[in-house]
RNA sequence: GCCCCCAUCGUCUAGCGGCCUAGGACACCACCCUUUCAAGGUGGCGGCACGGGUUCGAAUCCCGUUGGGGGUGCCA
Protein backbone atom coordinates (compact mmCIF):
# COMPACT_ATOMS: atom_id res chain seq x y z
CA UNK A 1 0.00 0.00 0.00
CA UNK A 2 1.30 3.44 -0.97
CA UNK A 3 1.80 5.89 2.56
CA UNK A 4 -1.53 7.82 2.40
CA UNK A 5 -1.39 11.25 0.52
CA UNK A 6 -0.74 14.58 1.48
CA UNK A 7 -2.16 17.14 -0.64
CA UNK A 8 -2.85 20.88 -0.18
CA UNK A 9 -5.00 23.64 -1.54
CA UNK A 10 -2.62 27.17 -1.92
CA UNK A 11 -4.80 29.94 -2.50
CA UNK A 12 -3.34 33.58 -3.43
CA UNK A 13 -6.02 36.20 -0.72
CA UNK A 14 -7.63 38.06 -3.33
CA UNK A 15 -10.87 39.18 -1.86
CA UNK A 16 -12.85 36.84 -2.80
CA UNK A 17 -12.47 32.95 -3.28
CA UNK A 18 -12.55 31.71 -6.89
CA UNK A 19 -15.40 29.24 -7.74
CA UNK A 20 -12.76 27.57 -9.56
CA UNK A 21 -10.06 27.57 -6.68
CA UNK A 22 -13.19 26.12 -4.84
CA UNK A 23 -13.93 23.30 -6.85
CA UNK A 24 -9.92 22.70 -6.56
CA UNK A 25 -9.80 22.91 -2.56
CA UNK A 26 -12.61 20.32 -3.13
CA UNK A 27 -11.02 17.96 -5.15
CA UNK A 28 -8.23 18.20 -3.07
CA UNK A 29 -10.34 17.37 0.12
CA UNK A 30 -11.88 14.80 -1.70
CA UNK A 31 -8.58 12.75 -2.80
CA UNK A 32 -7.03 13.63 0.75
CA UNK A 33 -10.42 12.18 2.22
CA UNK A 34 -10.72 9.43 -0.14
CA UNK A 35 -7.62 7.56 0.71
CA UNK A 36 -6.98 8.94 3.95
CA UNK A 37 -4.03 11.40 3.44
CA UNK A 38 -3.79 15.07 4.66
CA UNK A 39 -5.60 17.98 3.37
CA UNK A 40 -3.18 21.42 3.74
CA UNK A 41 -3.80 25.02 3.56
CA UNK A 42 -0.98 27.03 2.50
CA UNK A 43 -1.98 30.60 1.74
CA UNK A 44 0.56 32.17 -1.20
CA UNK A 45 0.96 35.68 -0.13
CA UNK A 46 4.16 36.16 -2.25
CA UNK A 47 3.04 39.24 -3.72
CA UNK A 48 2.62 41.72 -0.97
CA UNK A 49 -0.03 43.16 -2.61
CA UNK A 50 -2.15 40.38 -1.58
CA UNK A 51 -1.23 39.76 1.90
CA UNK A 52 -4.26 41.83 3.84
CA UNK A 53 -5.75 39.64 6.62
CA UNK A 54 -9.66 40.16 5.79
CA UNK A 55 -8.28 38.47 2.28
CA UNK A 56 -7.47 35.46 4.19
CA UNK A 57 -10.66 35.57 6.41
CA UNK A 58 -12.84 35.11 3.43
CA UNK A 59 -10.57 31.77 2.19
CA UNK A 60 -11.28 30.39 5.87
CA UNK A 61 -14.98 31.32 5.73
CA UNK A 62 -15.41 30.40 1.95
CA UNK A 63 -13.80 26.79 2.79
CA UNK A 64 -16.09 26.30 6.25
CA UNK A 65 -19.29 27.46 4.10
CA UNK A 66 -18.02 24.71 2.24
CA UNK A 67 -17.55 21.78 4.36
CA UNK A 68 -13.76 21.39 3.46
CA UNK A 69 -11.44 21.13 6.29
CA UNK A 70 -7.65 21.13 6.61
CA UNK A 71 -5.04 19.28 8.98
CA UNK A 72 -3.22 21.08 10.14
CA UNK A 73 -3.15 25.05 10.87
CA UNK A 74 -2.74 27.10 7.24
CA UNK A 75 0.31 28.19 6.47
CA UNK A 76 1.92 31.36 5.34
CA UNK A 77 4.05 31.12 2.23
CA UNK A 78 5.48 34.46 3.50
CA UNK A 79 6.84 32.54 6.45
CA UNK A 80 9.30 30.50 4.49
CA UNK A 81 10.66 33.40 3.24
CA UNK A 82 14.07 33.31 5.04
CA UNK A 83 13.79 29.13 3.64
CA UNK A 84 13.70 30.37 0.37
CA UNK A 85 16.20 32.74 0.05
CA UNK A 86 18.58 30.05 1.26
CA UNK A 87 17.98 27.67 -1.17
CA UNK A 88 18.27 30.45 -3.87
CA UNK A 89 21.29 31.39 -2.49
CA UNK A 90 22.16 27.92 -2.69
CA UNK A 91 21.52 27.74 -6.14
CA UNK A 92 23.54 30.66 -6.94
CA UNK A 93 26.45 29.40 -5.21
CA UNK A 94 26.21 25.98 -7.01
CA UNK A 95 25.64 27.43 -10.27
CA UNK A 96 22.73 26.50 -10.88
CA UNK A 97 21.08 30.11 -10.86
CA UNK A 98 22.42 33.56 -11.96
CA UNK A 99 21.93 37.40 -10.90
CA UNK A 100 20.77 39.24 -13.80
CA UNK A 101 20.23 43.03 -14.36
CA UNK A 102 18.65 43.17 -17.05
CA UNK A 103 15.11 44.75 -17.38
CA UNK A 104 12.32 43.65 -19.48
CA UNK A 105 12.58 46.37 -21.82
CA UNK A 106 16.92 45.68 -22.36
CA UNK A 107 15.32 42.00 -23.25
CA UNK A 108 12.60 43.43 -25.66
CA UNK A 109 15.72 45.78 -26.93
CA UNK A 110 17.82 43.24 -27.45
CA UNK A 111 15.18 40.69 -28.86
CA UNK A 112 13.88 43.38 -31.23
CA UNK A 113 17.57 44.00 -33.05
CA UNK A 114 18.28 40.78 -33.06
CA UNK A 115 14.73 40.00 -34.87
CA UNK A 116 13.83 37.01 -32.68
CA UNK A 117 10.22 37.06 -33.22
CA UNK A 118 9.42 34.83 -30.16
CA UNK A 119 10.38 36.62 -27.18
CA UNK A 120 11.69 35.32 -23.60
CA UNK A 121 15.14 36.22 -21.84
CA UNK A 122 17.67 35.38 -24.26
CA UNK A 123 20.13 34.25 -21.34
CA UNK A 124 21.78 37.55 -22.12
CA UNK A 125 23.33 37.51 -18.19
CA UNK A 126 23.72 33.78 -17.89
CA UNK A 127 27.97 33.66 -17.71
CA UNK A 128 28.56 37.68 -16.80
CA UNK A 129 29.13 36.36 -13.46
CA UNK A 130 27.08 39.07 -11.37
CA UNK A 131 27.26 38.78 -8.27
CA UNK A 132 23.78 39.59 -5.48
CA UNK A 133 22.97 43.11 -5.75
CA UNK A 134 20.92 45.96 -6.01
CA UNK A 135 18.15 45.88 -9.14
CA UNK A 136 19.57 41.77 -9.91
CA UNK A 137 17.01 39.10 -9.81
CA UNK A 138 18.48 35.92 -9.63
CA UNK A 139 17.45 33.27 -13.14
CA UNK A 140 17.55 29.84 -12.95
CA UNK A 141 19.84 28.38 -15.25
CA UNK A 142 18.07 25.97 -17.45
CA UNK A 143 20.05 23.50 -19.35
CA UNK A 144 20.48 24.45 -22.56
CA UNK A 145 19.28 21.19 -23.84
CA UNK A 146 17.28 17.94 -23.08
CA UNK A 147 13.96 16.43 -22.70
CA UNK A 148 11.48 16.63 -19.83
CA UNK A 149 9.01 13.76 -18.83
CA UNK A 150 6.30 15.72 -17.94
CA UNK A 151 3.70 13.07 -16.23
CA UNK A 152 0.28 14.26 -15.26
CA UNK A 153 -2.62 11.68 -13.77
CA UNK A 154 -5.46 13.74 -15.58
CA UNK A 155 -3.89 14.38 -18.57
CA UNK A 156 -1.40 11.76 -19.43
CA UNK A 157 2.60 11.87 -20.44
CA UNK A 158 4.19 14.67 -22.80
CA UNK A 159 7.70 15.16 -23.19
CA UNK A 160 8.94 18.85 -22.97
CA UNK A 161 12.40 20.82 -24.98
CA UNK A 162 13.69 22.26 -22.43
CA UNK A 163 14.82 24.65 -24.98
CA UNK A 164 11.50 26.12 -25.21
CA UNK A 165 11.71 27.37 -21.27
CA UNK A 166 13.73 30.44 -20.88
CA UNK A 167 15.92 31.41 -18.12
CA UNK A 168 13.20 31.93 -15.58
CA UNK A 169 13.35 34.44 -12.84
CA UNK A 170 13.36 32.84 -9.43
CA UNK A 171 13.62 35.58 -6.89
CA UNK A 172 13.01 39.22 -7.84
CA UNK A 173 15.46 42.40 -7.50
CA UNK A 174 13.79 43.20 -4.11
CA UNK A 175 14.61 39.62 -2.96
CA UNK A 176 11.31 38.55 -3.01
CA UNK A 177 10.89 34.70 -4.40
CA UNK A 178 8.27 34.33 -6.97
CA UNK A 179 5.26 32.23 -6.85
CA UNK A 180 6.69 29.07 -9.11
CA UNK A 181 10.03 28.73 -6.59
CA UNK A 182 8.52 29.44 -3.12
CA UNK A 183 5.40 27.09 -4.39
CA UNK A 184 7.91 24.31 -5.22
CA UNK A 185 9.83 25.19 -2.20
CA UNK A 186 6.95 24.64 0.12
CA UNK A 187 5.55 21.48 -1.58
CA UNK A 188 9.21 19.70 -1.03
CA UNK A 189 8.98 21.33 2.77
CA UNK A 190 5.56 19.90 3.37
CA UNK A 191 6.60 16.40 1.62
CA UNK A 192 3.43 16.98 -0.80
CA UNK A 193 2.64 13.85 -2.27
CA UNK A 194 -0.09 14.97 -5.36
CA UNK A 195 -0.08 18.64 -6.77
CA UNK A 196 -3.33 19.25 -6.98
CA UNK A 197 -4.04 22.37 -8.87
CA UNK A 198 -5.81 24.57 -12.39
CA UNK A 199 -4.95 24.21 -16.13
CA UNK A 200 -3.53 27.46 -15.79
CA UNK A 201 -0.50 26.36 -13.72
CA UNK A 202 0.54 23.04 -16.23
CA UNK A 203 3.29 25.90 -17.85
CA UNK A 204 4.64 25.69 -14.41
CA UNK A 205 5.38 22.26 -14.38
CA UNK A 206 8.58 21.89 -16.19
CA UNK A 207 9.54 24.74 -14.63
CA UNK A 208 9.32 23.34 -10.92
CA UNK A 209 10.69 19.62 -12.68
CA UNK A 210 13.73 21.83 -12.85
CA UNK A 211 14.10 22.84 -9.86
CA UNK A 212 13.47 20.05 -7.97
CA UNK A 213 15.94 17.96 -9.88
CA UNK A 214 18.64 21.28 -9.22
CA UNK A 215 18.26 20.18 -5.21
CA UNK A 216 17.81 16.45 -6.30
CA UNK A 217 14.32 16.29 -4.77
CA UNK A 218 12.06 13.35 -6.55
CA UNK A 219 8.75 14.81 -8.65
CA UNK A 220 5.60 14.90 -6.84
CA UNK A 221 2.51 13.34 -8.84
CA UNK A 222 0.90 16.34 -10.87
CA UNK A 223 -2.67 16.78 -11.35
CA UNK A 224 -4.23 19.65 -13.40
CA UNK A 225 -8.15 20.18 -13.34
CA UNK A 226 -9.80 21.30 -16.14
CA UNK A 227 -10.50 25.05 -16.35
CA UNK A 228 -14.20 26.23 -16.10
CA UNK A 229 -14.86 28.52 -18.32
CA UNK A 230 -18.18 30.87 -18.63
CA UNK A 231 -20.81 29.82 -21.99
CA UNK A 232 -18.15 31.95 -24.60
CA UNK A 233 -15.60 28.82 -23.43
CA UNK A 234 -13.69 31.57 -22.09
CA UNK A 235 -12.14 31.33 -18.06
CA UNK A 236 -14.41 32.64 -15.72
CA UNK A 237 -13.24 36.17 -15.44
CA UNK A 238 -14.31 38.81 -12.44
CA UNK A 239 -15.56 41.15 -14.58
CA UNK A 240 -17.81 39.71 -16.71
CA UNK A 241 -19.10 36.55 -14.26
CA UNK A 242 -19.99 35.40 -10.95
CA UNK A 243 -17.02 33.96 -10.10
CA UNK A 244 -17.22 34.68 -5.87
CA UNK A 245 -18.21 32.24 -3.89
CA UNK A 246 -20.01 33.80 -1.10
CA UNK A 247 -21.70 35.54 -3.83
CA UNK A 248 -23.28 32.14 -4.21
CA UNK A 249 -23.85 32.04 -0.04
CA UNK A 250 -25.55 35.38 -0.36
CA UNK A 251 -27.84 34.82 -2.89
CA UNK A 252 -29.20 31.71 -1.51
CA UNK A 253 -27.51 28.64 -2.63
CA UNK A 254 -26.83 25.94 -0.14
CA UNK A 255 -23.82 25.13 0.33
CA UNK A 256 -24.42 21.73 0.13
CA UNK A 257 -25.84 22.38 -3.57
CA UNK A 258 -22.75 24.28 -4.51
CA UNK A 259 -20.38 21.49 -3.29
CA UNK A 260 -22.40 18.96 -5.58
CA UNK A 261 -22.62 21.20 -8.18
CA UNK A 262 -18.76 21.79 -8.53
CA UNK A 263 -17.59 18.43 -7.99
CA UNK A 264 -19.97 17.45 -11.52
CA UNK A 265 -17.48 20.06 -13.13
CA UNK A 266 -14.47 17.67 -14.26
CA UNK A 267 -16.27 14.71 -12.15
CA UNK A 268 -18.88 12.39 -12.27
CA UNK A 269 -20.16 12.15 -8.81
CA UNK A 270 -21.97 9.24 -7.97
CA UNK A 271 -25.35 9.07 -7.27
CA UNK A 272 -26.08 8.85 -3.68
CA UNK A 273 -29.47 10.82 -3.35
CA UNK A 274 -30.53 11.03 -7.27
CA UNK A 275 -28.73 11.38 -10.52
CA UNK A 276 -25.04 12.83 -9.37
CA UNK A 277 -26.73 14.56 -6.60
CA UNK A 278 -24.32 13.56 -3.51
CA UNK A 279 -22.94 14.30 -0.28
CA UNK A 280 -19.76 15.36 0.66
CA UNK A 281 -18.95 11.80 2.39
CA UNK A 282 -20.39 9.64 -0.48
CA UNK A 283 -18.21 11.84 -2.67
CA UNK A 284 -14.90 11.43 -1.16
CA UNK A 285 -15.98 7.69 -1.04
CA UNK A 286 -15.80 7.17 -4.72
CA UNK A 287 -13.68 10.01 -5.57
CA UNK A 288 -10.29 9.21 -7.86
CA UNK A 289 -8.04 11.72 -9.72
CA UNK A 290 -7.41 9.44 -12.75
CA UNK A 291 -11.38 9.67 -13.39
CA UNK A 292 -11.06 13.63 -13.59
CA UNK A 293 -11.72 14.93 -17.37
CA UNK A 294 -9.55 16.70 -18.92
CA UNK A 295 -11.88 19.05 -20.88
CA UNK A 296 -12.97 22.48 -19.64
CA UNK A 297 -15.99 22.60 -18.07
CA UNK A 298 -19.08 25.17 -18.41
CA UNK A 299 -20.74 26.90 -15.47
CA UNK A 300 -24.12 26.22 -15.53
CA UNK A 301 -26.32 28.51 -13.34
CA UNK A 302 -29.55 26.82 -13.95
CA UNK A 303 -28.20 23.55 -13.55
CA UNK A 304 -26.69 24.78 -10.15
CA UNK A 305 -29.98 25.88 -9.44
CA UNK A 306 -31.82 22.82 -10.03
CA UNK A 307 -29.18 21.23 -8.30
CA UNK A 308 -29.93 23.84 -5.14
CA UNK A 309 -34.02 23.47 -5.37
CA UNK A 310 -33.35 19.45 -4.81
CA UNK A 311 -31.20 20.78 -1.49
CA UNK A 312 -33.93 22.96 -0.47
CA UNK A 313 -36.78 20.79 -1.30
CA UNK A 314 -34.60 17.98 0.95
CA UNK A 315 -34.95 20.19 3.83
CA UNK A 316 -36.80 19.66 7.02
CA UNK A 317 -39.99 22.35 8.00
CA UNK A 318 -37.45 23.34 10.87
CA UNK A 319 -33.98 23.06 8.94
CA UNK A 320 -35.64 25.12 6.20
CA UNK A 321 -37.19 27.91 8.51
CA UNK A 322 -33.52 28.10 10.38
CA UNK A 323 -32.02 28.26 7.39
CA UNK A 324 -34.37 31.17 5.89
CA UNK A 325 -34.16 33.14 8.75
CA UNK A 326 -30.37 32.71 8.85
CA UNK A 327 -29.82 33.89 5.66
CA UNK A 328 -32.49 36.69 5.51
CA UNK A 329 -30.72 37.95 8.84
CA UNK A 330 -27.06 37.83 7.40
CA UNK A 331 -27.62 38.88 3.95
CA UNK A 332 -30.44 42.15 4.65
CA UNK A 333 -31.23 42.37 7.97
CA UNK A 334 -28.01 42.51 9.58
CA UNK A 335 -26.08 44.88 7.43
CA UNK A 336 -28.76 47.35 7.24
CA UNK A 337 -29.77 47.36 10.69
CA UNK A 338 -28.71 50.69 11.81
CA UNK A 339 -30.42 52.13 8.84
CA UNK A 340 -33.24 50.68 9.10
CA UNK A 341 -34.39 51.05 13.08
CA UNK A 342 -33.57 54.84 12.60
CA UNK A 343 -36.79 55.08 10.04
CA UNK A 344 -38.98 52.66 11.45
CA UNK A 345 -41.94 53.06 13.20
CA UNK A 346 -43.13 49.85 13.41
CA UNK A 347 -41.05 46.13 12.57
CA UNK A 348 -42.47 45.77 8.88
CA UNK A 349 -41.65 48.94 8.01
CA UNK A 350 -38.56 47.75 7.47
CA UNK A 351 -39.55 44.80 5.40
CA UNK A 352 -41.08 47.72 2.85
CA UNK A 353 -37.48 49.42 3.03
CA UNK A 354 -35.64 46.55 1.49
CA UNK A 355 -38.08 44.77 -0.43
CA UNK A 356 -35.88 46.26 -3.61
CA UNK A 357 -33.08 43.54 -2.03
CA UNK A 358 -35.06 40.57 -2.04
CA UNK A 359 -37.32 41.26 -5.63
CA UNK A 360 -35.42 39.98 -8.67
CA UNK A 361 -36.65 43.28 -9.78
CA UNK A 362 -37.94 46.57 -8.42
CA UNK A 363 -41.32 47.15 -7.67
CA UNK A 364 -41.41 50.75 -9.45
CA UNK A 365 -43.77 52.83 -7.55
CA UNK A 366 -45.32 54.76 -10.54
CA UNK A 367 -46.03 58.11 -8.48
CA UNK A 368 -42.34 57.96 -7.89
CA UNK A 369 -41.47 57.37 -11.57
CA UNK A 370 -43.53 60.01 -12.63
CA UNK A 371 -42.33 62.57 -10.23
CA UNK A 372 -38.64 62.29 -10.93
CA UNK A 373 -37.63 60.70 -13.86
CA UNK A 374 -40.65 61.37 -16.10
CA UNK A 375 -41.10 65.12 -15.32
CA UNK A 376 -37.77 65.98 -16.11
CA UNK A 377 -36.80 62.97 -18.67
CA UNK A 378 -33.68 64.47 -20.35
CA UNK A 379 -32.08 64.96 -17.28
CA UNK A 380 -33.00 61.89 -15.51
CA UNK A 381 -31.19 59.61 -18.74
CA UNK A 382 -28.19 62.02 -18.65
CA UNK A 383 -27.91 61.17 -14.95
CA UNK A 384 -28.79 57.19 -15.22
CA UNK A 385 -26.67 56.76 -18.23
CA UNK A 386 -23.73 58.25 -16.56
CA UNK A 387 -23.87 56.80 -13.41
CA UNK A 388 -23.94 53.76 -15.44
CA UNK A 389 -20.76 54.48 -17.01
CA UNK A 390 -19.55 55.81 -13.50
CA UNK A 391 -20.12 52.80 -11.62
CA UNK A 392 -18.59 50.46 -14.07
CA UNK A 393 -15.42 52.04 -14.38
CA UNK A 394 -15.59 51.65 -9.82
CA UNK A 395 -12.65 49.90 -8.59
CA UNK A 396 -14.07 48.79 -5.69
CA UNK A 397 -17.70 48.64 -4.76
CA UNK A 398 -18.28 50.26 -1.59
CA UNK A 399 -20.43 53.03 -0.35
CA UNK A 400 -17.96 55.98 -0.37
CA UNK A 401 -16.54 55.08 -3.88
CA UNK A 402 -20.68 54.97 -4.78
CA UNK A 403 -21.40 58.60 -3.60
CA UNK A 404 -17.82 60.08 -5.22
CA UNK A 405 -18.93 58.42 -8.41
CA UNK A 406 -22.46 59.90 -8.06
CA UNK A 407 -21.21 63.13 -6.84
CA UNK A 408 -19.18 63.71 -10.06
CA UNK A 409 -22.04 62.89 -11.93
CA UNK A 410 -24.68 65.12 -9.83
CA UNK A 411 -21.81 67.98 -10.57
CA UNK A 412 -21.15 67.25 -14.41
CA UNK A 413 -24.96 68.05 -15.00
CA UNK A 414 -25.14 71.12 -12.62
CA UNK A 415 -27.01 68.93 -9.65
CA UNK A 416 -26.32 68.71 -6.52
CA UNK A 417 -26.07 65.44 -4.89
CA UNK A 418 -30.00 65.09 -3.27
CA UNK A 419 -31.17 66.05 -7.08
CA UNK A 420 -28.83 63.45 -8.78
CA UNK A 421 -30.02 60.77 -6.24
CA UNK A 422 -33.22 60.36 -6.97
CA UNK A 423 -33.31 58.79 -10.60
CA UNK A 424 -30.73 56.59 -9.67
CA UNK A 425 -32.63 55.75 -6.04
CA UNK A 426 -36.07 55.12 -8.23
CA UNK A 427 -34.75 53.51 -10.74
CA UNK A 428 -32.86 50.87 -8.71
CA UNK A 429 -35.13 50.58 -5.45
CA UNK A 430 -38.78 52.06 -7.28
CA UNK A 431 -38.84 54.46 -4.52
CA UNK A 432 -38.19 58.21 -4.01
CA UNK A 433 -37.59 57.42 -0.20
CA UNK A 434 -35.98 54.74 1.73
CA UNK A 435 -32.77 53.91 3.43
CA UNK A 436 -29.58 55.91 2.43
CA UNK A 437 -29.01 54.65 -1.52
CA UNK A 438 -25.32 53.63 -1.29
CA UNK A 439 -25.18 51.32 1.86
CA UNK A 440 -28.39 49.84 -0.24
CA UNK A 441 -26.69 49.55 -3.43
CA UNK A 442 -23.48 48.01 -2.02
CA UNK A 443 -25.78 45.11 -0.63
CA UNK A 444 -27.57 45.28 -3.69
CA UNK A 445 -24.50 44.31 -5.94
CA UNK A 446 -22.53 45.55 -8.94
CA UNK A 447 -24.72 43.52 -11.56
CA UNK A 448 -27.87 43.79 -10.13
CA UNK A 449 -27.72 47.76 -9.82
CA UNK A 450 -26.43 48.26 -13.40
CA UNK A 451 -28.73 45.65 -14.72
CA UNK A 452 -31.79 47.91 -12.77
CA UNK A 453 -30.23 51.52 -14.52
CA UNK A 454 -30.40 49.44 -17.60
CA UNK A 455 -33.63 48.75 -17.42
CA UNK A 456 -34.70 52.00 -16.56
CA UNK A 457 -32.83 53.60 -19.15
CA UNK A 458 -34.56 51.04 -21.17
CA UNK A 459 -38.27 51.87 -20.42
CA UNK A 460 -37.30 55.51 -21.16
CA UNK A 461 -36.23 54.61 -24.82
CA UNK A 462 -32.95 55.55 -24.01
C1' G B 1 4.59 34.63 -33.05
C1' C B 2 6.24 30.56 -29.73
C1' C B 3 5.08 26.63 -26.08
C1' C B 4 1.32 23.69 -24.06
C1' C B 5 -3.62 21.70 -23.41
C1' C B 6 -8.45 20.17 -25.07
C1' A B 7 -12.50 18.03 -28.42
C1' U B 8 -19.36 12.66 -26.75
C1' C B 9 -26.51 16.01 -27.12
C1' G B 10 -27.13 23.59 -26.19
C1' U B 11 -24.52 22.57 -21.13
C1' C B 12 -22.31 18.90 -17.35
C1' U B 13 -21.17 13.97 -17.87
C1' A B 14 -21.18 7.87 -18.59
C1' G B 15 -18.20 5.31 -22.02
C1' C B 16 -11.29 3.10 -21.04
C1' G B 17 -11.78 -1.87 -28.69
C1' G B 18 -17.14 -5.78 -29.19
C1' C B 19 -22.27 -4.93 -23.84
C1' C B 20 -23.50 1.64 -28.07
C1' U B 21 -29.35 1.38 -32.42
C1' A B 22 -24.07 5.99 -27.45
C1' G B 23 -26.70 5.93 -21.20
C1' G B 24 -27.95 9.82 -17.47
C1' A B 25 -28.48 14.94 -15.53
C1' C B 26 -29.64 20.28 -16.49
C1' A B 27 -32.17 23.14 -20.08
C1' C B 28 -36.09 22.92 -23.76
C1' C B 29 -40.99 20.84 -25.76
C1' A B 30 -45.55 17.86 -25.07
C1' C B 31 -48.79 15.21 -22.06
C1' C B 32 -50.50 13.52 -17.06
C1' C B 33 -51.45 15.15 -12.03
C1' U B 34 -53.43 19.80 -10.24
C1' U B 35 -57.74 25.89 -7.70
C1' U B 36 -52.52 28.91 -9.52
C1' C B 37 -47.31 28.16 -9.42
C1' A B 38 -43.85 24.79 -8.27
C1' A B 39 -42.74 19.74 -7.26
C1' G B 40 -43.65 14.83 -9.25
C1' G B 41 -44.75 11.27 -13.34
C1' U B 42 -44.56 9.90 -18.69
C1' G B 43 -42.74 10.82 -23.38
C1' G B 44 -39.97 13.79 -26.95
C1' C B 45 -36.03 16.86 -29.25
C1' G B 46 -30.83 16.49 -29.44
C1' G B 47 -24.33 14.36 -29.70
C1' C B 48 -19.22 10.88 -30.75
C1' A B 49 -15.88 18.09 -34.99
C1' C B 50 -13.65 16.39 -39.81
C1' G B 51 -10.23 13.27 -42.77
C1' G B 52 -7.02 9.31 -42.90
C1' G B 53 -5.01 4.97 -40.76
C1' U B 54 -4.57 0.34 -37.14
C1' U B 55 -8.13 -3.76 -36.29
C1' C B 56 -12.43 -9.11 -37.87
C1' G B 57 -14.51 -4.84 -35.09
C1' A B 58 -13.31 2.24 -32.97
C1' A B 59 -16.84 7.23 -29.49
C1' U B 60 -12.82 4.41 -27.47
C1' C B 61 -5.85 3.42 -30.24
C1' C B 62 -2.42 6.34 -33.90
C1' C B 63 -1.61 10.49 -37.41
C1' G B 64 -3.29 14.86 -39.66
C1' U B 65 -6.87 18.91 -40.27
C1' U B 66 -10.16 22.20 -38.15
C1' G B 67 -12.03 24.55 -34.06
C1' G B 68 -11.57 26.12 -28.93
C1' G B 69 -8.66 27.20 -24.62
C1' G B 70 -4.33 28.17 -21.39
C1' G B 71 0.61 30.02 -20.84
C1' U B 72 4.09 33.26 -22.70
C1' G B 73 5.21 38.87 -16.06
C1' C B 74 10.95 40.52 -11.58
C1' C B 75 1.46 38.09 -10.98
C1' A B 76 -0.36 33.79 -8.69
Amino acid sequence: MPPPPRVRFAPSPTGWLHVGNARTALFDWLFARHHGGTNLLRIEDTDASRNHPEWVDVIYRSLEWLGLDWDEAAKFQSASFDAHRATAEKLFRGGKAYYCDCTPDDVQHRNREAGIKTPGYDSYCADRGLGPGDGRALRFRVPDEGTLTRVDVIRGTSEIDVATIEDFVIVRANGVPLYVFANCLDDIDDRITHVIRGEDHLSNVPKQMLIRQALGEAEPVWAHLPMIVNDQRKKLSKRRDRVALEGFRDEGYLAEAMVNYLATLGWAPPSELGDELASLGAMADTFDLADVNSAPAAFDLKKLASFNGFYIRRLSDDEFVERSVGWLRSTVVEPMAPLLKERAERLPDSVAMVDFLLHREPVIELDSWEAVVVKDTTSAVAILAATLAAFDDLEAWDADSLKHALESVGEANGMKLNKAQAPVRVAVTGRRVGPPLFESLVLLGRERTAERLRRALGRLGA
